[in-house]
DNA sequence: AACACATGCAACCGCGTATCA
DNA sequence: GTGATACGCGGTTGCATGTGT
């Protein structure tokens, strides 16, 4: 049996999202935040399904967002939570602020995993082979690196020994590595201007209060603790919101 | 310089679950 | 209790970009 597509894809874009899709959303969620993401789409003006929306939301343009340039304690807090987690990467994504499941579960298939397995491979190497030479055996030292399914799990016989990294590869730049630790990425906050409202306001009358109509208003805890929203009105790009006037929570 | 291959990331898909009528 | 709807999550895919030959 075939479960119903989530959404009415006549129509619907697909694909790398566009600077205006990406205005466009920011816009809309910043001014009203995610009542429905199912609805959100039609009423921000954009042709994507709900999902993809929420996806982009999540995953890119909320703020806060970190990207890339992963920190020592950030590596081995991940390789610590999947050992005790496991794939459950929205729960090992709350444990670590500003990170999203989707990246975490990235950067672990390309990075960590990797370098889990060729640890667990050394291991096996070396516990075979008692003549490990003294500079390996120094740059063990060096790093502190221990087996930590051993630390972990005294009585566990885990062979797979998941090391957190020590050296940070260089990551590549791509579009979407705005490589800022702790603040919001300044190319999508950038991209929105007080006129990306005009298309809003096109909508009429009815677009601006008919989201507010809607009781199961939605707005993520995470994005409001870290938000002016909190604060009564928005200091944003797009000047000050007063947020009495959205009833937003 | 041109091509093939490798890598990393953004986005999609399908399933499970929560909620509501 | 049941079916419909929406959301959240994890697995997977496709593409852009980097690297090697």
């Amino acid at each position: 049996m075939v479960r119903a597509p989530c959404c009415d894809k006549t129509g619907l874009k697909k694909g790398a999202w566009t600077p205006e899709e990406d205005r466009k959303l920011m816009a809309y969620v910043t001014r009203y935040g995610c009542w429905n993401w199912r609805q959100l789409p039609k009423f921000a003006g954009l042709q994507r399904c709900g999902k993809s929306c929420r996806l982009r939301w999540l995953n890119y343009l909320r703020p806060n967002i970190k990207r890339g340039n992963y920190t020592k304690e950030e590596e081995e807090t991940i390789v610590s939570l999947h050992k005790t987690l496991g794939n459950r990467w929205s729960a090992i994504a709350a444990q670590l602020p500003g990170r999203t499941d989707n990246e975490i579960k990235n950067h672990w298939h390309t990075n960590l995993k990797k370098r889990s397995k060729n640890k667990s491979a050394e291991a096996k190497e070396m516990s075979s082979e008692d003549d490990l030479s003294p500079n390996d055996k120094n740059q063990e030292q060096d790093t502190g690196e221990t087996d930590i399914n051993t630390q972990n799990n005294p009585g566990s016989t885990a062979q797979i020994i998941e090391s957190p990294t020590r050296t940070l590869s260089p990551q590549r730049a791509s579009p979407g590595d705005f490589s800022s630790v702790d603040n919001i990425p300044a190319t999508n906050w950038d991209l929105i201007s007080d006129d990306d409202f005009a298309f809003l306001d096109a909508y009429g009358g009815n677009f601006w209060t008919e989201p507010f109509l809607s009781d199961d208003y939605f707005m993520p805890n995470d994005f409001l603790a870290d938000s002016p929203f909190y604060y009564g009105e928005i200091s944003s790009p797009f000047g000050f919101i007063n947020m009495d006037d959205c009833n937003l929570c």
